[in-house]
DNA sequence: GGCGAAATTAGACAGAGTCCAATTCTTATC
DNA sequence: GATAAGAATTGGACTCTGTCTAATTTCGCC
């Protein structure tokens, strides 16, 4: 149920038309900057940073700034289109995948891996903090090369 | 059964030599710096960034450098004397707690707090992907003030 | 088409962290 | 205690991620 589909046979006009209903949905207003974004996001469902992004979007020729990408991801967070990974310590990831799930992190390689968050469980948690409220559990398993 | 005992009635002193056993025990040469840089985590037993310990070994006078303070607290990781917490992508925090435990993190003020490592179990971990070993695992519990 | 609001932009700026070659300390040996 | 070799420290330049701002462009609507 994720929103937008993956399929490799949509026609690129199509696949914009989606994605515009899909940011319309979330209350973020489309444009050709933040459609070609979320484009870059949900079109390789991987984590990428704000880099990364910038350098996919303006593959072709330079489409975007990167003062848009970082409103943009800003944006989407805030709208609840992606979701901000924090296991390197020197970049922001950004991650289309929005329910909730856990991480893989591998420190030697930098790549990250969805763990499905409903195979998992985590007792034991202390009552919080006096007047805090839960925003967020994230559980990272960091891994590296065996041996 | 921590590192250094953190009574308040430790002659100055008597706490330097302590500390640079400990030091030593872990591979660690004792020098001037590398002890106040130990002296500034375990005296506190918080969670601080790199410029809050910077800034807290040149309290009385300039004592270390930037250079030093980066330096001496990736060898202390390496070493196993302290941790470091990923947890706000714009700094990292070093934890002289290096039993297995997890943290709240308040995301509106900062703070962070341990949660103690073994009343938490975390079930339904997936295999861990071919030819890799767990480094780490890390729990954080996003917080923020309720209503 | 024309208007006001919203979005985009270049480029300056800030902050965390790294790097380097020159200097200063430690430590082992005598 | 003096000496010498290796180890640690240092200022400052540098890189990288991310923010900010004022000027320009685009969007949504009449
Ligand atoms: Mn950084
Ligand atoms: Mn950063
Ligand atoms: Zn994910
Ligand atoms: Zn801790």
């Amino acid at each position: 149920m994720n929103a937008v589909s993956t399929s490799a046979s949509v026609r690129p006009e199509d696949e914009r038309a989606s994605l515009s209903e899909v940011l319309r949905a979330h209350g973020v207003g489309p444009t050709h900057q933040r459609i070609e974004i979320a484009r870059a996001l949900f079109s390789r469902m991987t984590h990428l940073s704000a880099d990364q992004v910038l350098a996919a979007v303006n593959q072709r020729h330079a489409e975007t700034s990167k003062a848009t990408v970082y409103n943009t991801l800003k944006l989407f967070v805030e709208k609840g289109l992606v979701r901000e990974v924090i296991v390197d310590p020197t970049k922001v990831f950004y991650d289309p995948n929005t329910s909730p799930h856990h991480h893989f992190y591998d420190v030697e390689t930098g790549e990250i891996t969805d763990i499905d968050g409903d195979r998992i469980s985590i007792l034991g948690l202390p009552a919080l903090p006096e007047g805090k409220m839960a925003a967020g559990v994230d559980l990272i398993i960091r891994v590296r090369s065996s041996a």
